[in-house]
DNA sequence: TAGTATTCACTGCGCGACGCAGTGAATGCG
DNA sequence: CGCATTCACTGCGTCGCGCAGTGAATACTA
């Protein structure tokens, strides 16, 4: 019951964020996820990890580089790939709102010790690795339709 | 870090369970809330919990009530609102999703004592709490745009 | 009590994100 | 050297959504 609420609240406030910023819900789980780990990424990851198909993918990567928060460029290693990198000074807008929230999220982080984060974060790394092993097994699995 | 990937994990899983049961992720969201507390709820409480507009949430109990998820009566108190209360045998289809997939979270949560289990909780409340003041700030903060 | 303002659910309208299916280019394989 | 596969990309149609307006019901005020 206190996650469903969590998660809800999370949602709210990602979609928040995106109408702060004029951005979509999409775009900003993107972006979030681009910059967890500021390496390039192909079309085809940016699709799976968004769960959109490469179509959608490419509308998304547009969206975004017309926003000047990513850029293209061509893979030399395989030329049917283009490589997408976060543009640091523009994804900095909207690490600016993280940053403007920040204090309050960090001494929410403050009041608990070491080992009391270890266990949220343990549980969410193992939540995040069942999940993947439940939508595989959502999709083998007949629809109830 | 973590929480990213974990709650980037919790919206392609809930895109998942939604396609899997032929309803969009707000509508799972939506039923999710509903049966957090199966009390009636009227279409403007639907809306805020949803973030969408009046309108929006008309049509989203449009869908739902089509669907048979759902039964509209009028508020004998006043009789501007509409109250939606959720269907449990229609529910249950949804809720069997859950069951299918409940073990394997449930063993998740079993690993845990149940102090770890408070310090889980009571960190999701928090959040939740703080993430509503959040979203006032968001908005009343002027767009970067 | 009469008159105004507010709140409720609802409805056309247009926008735009998305999935689907198909395209061409580049790559890997036998 | 063919053939299948994979990649990013592109029209097309669908549909959820916000916006603005409607009528009905309620709350407020002189």
């Amino acid at each position: 019951m206190e996650s469903r609420r969590y998660l809800a609240a999370y949602v709210l406030f990602n979609q928040a964020v995106a109408d702060h910023l004029g951005l979509h819900p999409t775009d900003v789980q993107c972006l979030s996820l681009l910059t967890a780990d500021p390496g390039p990424r192909t079309v085809k990851q940016i699709a799976e990890m968004t769960g959109l198909t490469t179509g959608s993918a490419t509308r998304l990567v547009d969206r975004l580089e017309r926003g000047g928060y990513v850029v293209r460029a061509p893979d030399r290693q395989d030329r049917r790939r283009v490589l997408v990198t976060p543009v640091p000074e523009r994804i900095a807008r909207v690490t600016a709102v993280w940053d403007d929230l920040g204090p309050a999220w960090q001494s929410l982080l403050d009041d608990h010790s070491e080992a009391e984060l270890e266990v949220i974060a343990r549980h969410m790394r193992r939540a995040y690795e069942l999940s993947h092993t439940q939508m595989q097994r959502l999709r083998s699995t007949p629809k109830p339709d």
